[in-house]
DNA sequence: GTCTATATTGAGATAGAC
DNA sequence: GTCTATCTCAATATAGAC
């Protein structure tokens, strides 16, 4: 006996596709310099429907940066199960994000757009957690590095600024120029050698280690 | 007896007024968020006298815009005279910077929304030319440094982007946070620790020069 | 849920007096 | 050069039929 379809979830596309639609635009052009008619219009349907499912544009703009903040906490949770050495683990920490940088651009130019533009009018988003996340995370490993003897007694804060700092620039070129003149291998390299400038020194050896 | 007064310049005040209330405006709400309305009653004036000065809206944006990048080939230029060692000029250049983004901290915020935000209906602006005049400078530099023995031979791509990695990232503690976690000394001692990490050893010495 | 049609507000910009 | 008054248009948002 056929049973009628749920009726849990009756449109959900269309929700998702004027979320995906109105994040294409608020990138290309602002939240301001958007229209709730070029959304709609680029979703296929007509403002009446952004209303109901949204409330209004603010609405729309809100749920759109609470998946960001989700999807942001899941791909972290997903990366504390990581051991190894130090330095392993804060390049697995660094690909880990740069990976996900680089397939979802769009969103992460939204993400930047956010941080360092103004409001434009749009309700106030704090995205400071992101970055503080990281910052402390990469504190805490160099901690265990230097109490463990990996790293040798230095300047962590020095070292843990410039460590987040170069994959930062790394992932800036990745959303802002068409074709990054660094990516991937380069932040690895990167971490190799601050990290070598910090490790302990054997004997006799010339300085090993670099350009890994 | 009596001149009248200059007809040069007559109410050059008018411009510079319109100009600075306008920076102020934009870096708070954006190009788009922000109506002329807004900008002609923080300079005490009515809108005719804006369309008067400035032909549109986009036109004051640009005088805004060519303002600064005046003024920053002005800080570059009076750059290039440093002499002394590598590891000097590098900090000098970045200090310099520094100063100059804590003295003009509206200008840059605003020149980062730019950078980093959506058009928002303004005209485009390249401001890649900023970025990549600093990274230029710093590869130059470290060419000269591992060609004169003060570096070793290393992976410098990674070097200069280490470095200016982490410029970059204390710059943006200067103009996204009221109380930055890191700034002048901080940079210095960066620098200082990232450079040590590729100097040349000394034979039977520990490790020196950490954290000075 | 989705549409057509419309209400209402505020935007950028200008005419014309002084 | 600066004002008052006004034009024109596009924006957000809603009413009400289906």
């Amino acid at each position: 006996m056929p049973t009628k379809p749920l009726p849990i979830a009756p449109h959900d596309d269309v929700r998702q596709r004027l979320m995906q639609e109105a994040i294409t635009l608020f990138v290309e052009h602002g939240y301001a310099a958007t229209s709730v008619r070029q959304i709609v219009a680029a979703a296929g349907v007509t403002k009446p429907v952004m209303y109901y499912y949204f409330g209004n544009k603010e609405g729309l703009y809100l749920e759109i940066i609470n998946g960001i903040s989700q999807q942001f906490d899941q791909l972290i949770a997903g990366m504390y199960a990581t051991s190894g050495s130090v330095r392993q683990r804060i390049t697995d920490l660094f690909t880990g994000i740069l990976d996900s940088v680089q397939d979802n651009r769009a969103v992460v130019k939204l993400v930047y757009a956010i941080y360092f533009g103004p409001p434009q009018g749009a309700p106030f988003v704090d995205f400071n957690r992101f970055f503080d996340v990281i910052l402390g995370t990469v504190n805490d490993l160099l901690t265990e590095g230097i109490s463990g003897g990996e790293i040798i007694p230095c300047n962590r804060d020095a070292l843990c600024w410039s460590l987040v700092g170069s994959h930062q620039i790394v992932l800036e070129e990745q959303i802002c120029r068409t074709t990054p003149r660094i990516s991937r291998e380069g932040i690895i390299q990167i971490v190799n050698q601050i990290l070598d400038g910090v490790a302990p020194r054997t004997n006799n050896s010339t300085f090993e280690g670099v350009d890994r």
